[in-house]
DNA sequence: GTGTGTGAAAAATTTCACAGCT
DNA sequence: AGCTGTGAAATTTTTCACACAC
């Protein structure tokens, strides 16, 4: 029990969504043997402004030193601390296409909090088949996962026209923490977190960029 | 040239995020033969409220009847226009590993805008082998791709050490919009477009969710 | 009456700039 | 001297609530 700071609520959603990404470029400079870095340093290796950064990190509480910087490894352990990537979470993939074999042979998992526990799919013909690892399940394991194994996380990676349903059968079976790669909306009950990953809106939205450089280059009436 | 207002600088990063997923469900209303949608109805099946639906459409312009709702049709064609979308985006896929080939196979690009037109791999091993309707090619095949094809998209789907090499590869071959799914921070010259996609970080930021989730659950002592 | 479009208010996020600790 | 931590300012985003067009 050593996060007094970091089990205070209040750490801002857009600070939560930024912490992954400066773990592992802790992780990165753990592994070159660096073992401390300034906000500017670990601010570049993450991408961001080191304004940003240390704004961002006061929200946990303060693990720097003033004139010097951050001991990498204590930071990295504060930050897995308040993700709760002190333990392992255990996922199940629902969806045995093209996706979710490519999730499920996924090497990334084990070395980030999480363990893939069980791959579903709804249809018959698939269940019992073995992919990376896994041999294929029915969604009526899902209770059992639940109890046995802890599961927490679902991952969906099914067509569209059954996430809703497949959704569902993970809310019932108690787990509420979601993670869908369909492109569907999903509807939920309260008390169960969704977050989506979706191609083809990221393509969309550089599409509008593109575009919008390319009105930008050929009209040239701007204001400086 | 119907785009006034749409070819306007100052559409909202927030808006033009969300605008993909309007697009979406106006399409699944076209499909099921509804004319017409209140901002209500449209909130509903993209997952928004309805003021923040009406704000966003009003950065575009006005596309509704009072008293009445939008037309559906209409809307879509004029969000189709803003995201640049009345035109194919010529797209390749440089890594051809399990994600790259799923995402070689994926059906979605065609429907919404996008057309990939090459799958490329570093590996010589790899090259000439034939995936998903596409023969694998080398990375000295970009150049011609964005002069003969007008490739415009490049999607990073590498091992983290090889995304950055491959980016530069990208914008050299005169690529500025680049859709990364490797675990690792690209640095661009400006002027490019870079987009991530990480699975890792959305579980963790669900595991984050989770973990609060229980220690509400745990401790009873809160300010009503 | 009905539901959009929009100013204004509120909230969240980012940036600034510097006091304060080592 | 150097770099963090942080109030305050600036900016962006969301929410509110109602005038207005149909």
């Amino acid at each position: 029990m050593s996060t007094e700071a970091a089990s205070r609520r209040g750490v801002p959603d857009a600070t939560v969504a930024r912490l992954p990404g400066y773990l592992r470029a802790l992780t990165a400079f753990v592994d070159r043997g660096i073992t401390s870095v300034s906000s500017e340093e670990l601010a570049t290796a993450a991408g961001v402004s080191p304004a940003k950064l240390r704004k961002d990190l006061s929200h946990l509480g303060s693990y720097g030193v003033r004139g010097v910087g951050y001991d990498v490894a204590r930071l990295a352990e504060e930050i897995t601390d308040v993700l709760g990537l002190a333990r392992d979470w255990p996922v199940a993939i629902v969806g045995m296409g093209n996706l979710g074999r490519a999730l499920a042979a996924y090497r990334g998992f084990a070395t980030r909090g999480f363990k893939v526990v069980a791959v579903l799919d709804h249809d018959a013909r698939l269940v019992g088949l073995r992919t990376a690892g896994h041999t294929v399940q029915p969604m009526s394991a899902l209770p059992r996962l639940v109890a046995d194994e802890g599961l927490a996380i679902g991952v969906i990676a099914t067509p569209p026209g059954s996430a809703q349903l497949v959704a569902d059968q993970l809310v019932a079976a108690g787990v509420r923490s979601i993670l869908n790669f369909a492109p569907q909306v999903l509807s939920v009950p309260p008390g169960v977190d969704v977050r989506k990953v979706d191609l083809a809106t990221e393509l969309q939205i550089l599409a509008f960029l593109a575009q919008q450089r390319d009105l930008e280059t050929g009209a040239e009436a701007e204001v400086s």
